[in-house]
DNA sequence: AACAAATCGGACCTCTGTGTCCAGAATATT
DNA sequence: AATATTCTGGACACAGAGGTCCGATTTGTT
């Protein structure tokens, strides 16, 4: 459902919402995240063009999020990388059709409302706060 | 969010649908519900792995539903031809998140248990019964 | 038996998502 | 000023989804 380069994405912004106010480097972000570091490479900009990450070049350098992770949305990350693609209007190109989806197209424009709807409602600290076994990009030892 | 393949295994199920009790050629079929014809020949034989129409070769030949639109739901059709892939473990192979999904993995999941499940309760029959502005498939003209 | 109508199966093509790589531009340190 | 570091932008490679095509097989009609 969700594509790969959403989930790179979204890992990002996961880990770097994790350490604020800090800068960090494609390749710091891609150890951590286990994401391809050539390929985060290309996502971070894309999150860059979103606005959603600052990209300082040169020594010293790195990514960090333009606001507080309880600012930024699954969808906001989702929308940075893969435009969620809504059902507008009749895809067979039916005239009579036009805007007013038939049943079938409606549900199926319906499961993409569903999502865009959640993905709207979660933000980044959302995640952050969520007390689970698991947190979140981090291999906890036995010692915990 | 849907993909390509699976609208268009819908469409054929749909119009299969509304005509019961009546075999359909691949071409009759890609004609009325505007799928590349050669396509939708690769499209029914998934559907008719998957059980959900009967094929006959030979003069006269085509495709019908095996069982009654009633049940036959969205989520049958999209398993047909493509498999709904959930999160069951931790992506990034973290030993310690294992089955346990952290936060993040547990919403992307979740999202797709929403499709999941509402797909699994909606049929073929209850799209045929909606009464909208438009019916599947059907060009009406101003005449109505 | 011959023929025509259909699905079946697989080979092949194209385009997009995923992923790699490298030269160039910006920036901090020395 | 020279150098090392890091992002930027684009070219290239690979895999899978979407799509085409054709020979082989089944089946009904004549």
């Amino acid at each position: 459902m969700i594509s790969q380069t959403t989930e790179y994405a979204l890992r990002a912004i996961v880990y770097l919402a994790m350490h604020s106010d800090t800068a960090f480097t494609t390749l710091q972000i891609a150890k951590a995240t286990r994401v391809p570091p050539a390929y985060l490479a290309k996502v971070m900009r894309a999150l860059g063009k979103a606005n959603l990450v600052n990209s300082q070049r040169g020594f010293g350098g790195g990514f960090e999020l333009t606001r507080k992770p309880s600012e930024i949305t699954f969808l906001d990350v989702l929308n940075a990388v893969e435009p969620c693609r809504r059902i507008r209007k009749c895809p067979l190109g039916l005239e009579s059709h036009g805007v007013n989806l038939c049943a079938l197209h409606k549900r199926l424009d319906d499961a993409a409302a569903v999502i865009e709807e959640t993905f709207a409602g979660v933000t980044i600290a959302d995640i952050l706060a969520k007390p689970t076994k698991s947190i979140p990009l981090i291999e906890t030892t036995g010692v915990n």
